[in-house]
DNA sequence: CGATGGCTGTTGACTAGGAAACAATCTTAT
DNA sequence: ATAAGATTGTTTCCTAGTCAACAGCCATCG
């Protein structure tokens, strides 16, 4: 009997990890979040993109691909979608690079979209208690610190 | 003069967010890990996959495809390449459900897999103090709960 | 019985993004 | 001044998902 004994060492289970419950609850963030800002026709990406256009106009393509964790070929695929929806101006600058620059109508849509986001974090972090929430964002802020995560310059 | 006064109210800030900082640290987490597995040769939806079906053999797609967060079409397809690889094995039910089941194969490879997710897991969170990695687990476990999302049944 | 409605899994069309090859331009060395 | 190399943005191909339409099977109700 007990033809097939488990084995001694059995893998360690999947929510034992951080990373396991990180994911889980970062998903739903950005799905919660991904779904709001649809109702105004816009993708997350689209919105990260425009949000660093807002702070810094002018920014070039391979700089917001770094700052957005993509690739360049993302950055301006995402680029053009875009310009296509007039939200976003390019212009050549000499020759070799491109200045991206927000349309009017983006910057009002970010405000709305800065709403939503604001929105979207009372949602999910608002039962937590300001210890906890502090704590939270300490600990974030270290990993991505000590993985040398890009970050914003400032702050 | 003053022709575009700034708005009165600037929308918050991307890392004011915790969302900001989840989606960061989180993304990296995995896009290390998927890095780890790939030299395995799977993906890491793959990998969770297989982990879901060492526990609990004979699961139904469907019900995979709840506890996985996925679509059931995704699963199909997951399924169709796990299939490929020799690594799961499915039967028809009577006839409307499948049982799926793991391959010897896979079920070492779950093993190796185990290893590299621990490895990974020391690789990011090993920096910190045992009270903060407690807390991170704490605060995350409670917001997974608050928001209802799809946890292991036990524990 | 038999029709009708509800599951379950599959499929096809579509999307976002990565990787890598490429084109165009700038920089540097000689 | 010009050739070689770096850098920037684009493009092509590919993958992994979603969504929605579908097919098959079961159950229930008439």
């Amino acid at each position: 009997m007990n033809q097939k004994p488990p084995p001694i060492v059995s893998p360690s289970e999947l929510h034992a990890h951080l990373g396991y419950w990180l994911r889980m609850v970062s998903n739903a963030v950005s799905q919660s979040f991904a779904r709001k800002v649809e109702t105004e026709g816009v993708t997350v990406a689209e919105w990260v993109f425009m949000r660093a256009l807002y702070d810094e106009e002018g920014i070039a393509p391979s700089v917001l691909a770094e700052r957005m964790g993509m690739t360049r070929g993302a950055i301006s695929k995402l680029a053009d979608r875009l310009v296509g929806k007039n939200l976003v101006g390019r212009q050549v600058d000499g020759g070799r690079s491109q200045v991206l620059t927000l349309r009017p109508a983006a910057r009002r849509l970010v405000l709305r979209l800065a709403k939503l986001a604001d929105q979207n974090e009372a949602e999910f972090f608002g039962t937590l208690s300001g210890s906890e929430r502090l704590s939270l964002e300490r600990v974030l802020r270290k990993l991505a610190l000590d993985q040398q995560l890009a970050a914003p310059p400032i702050d």
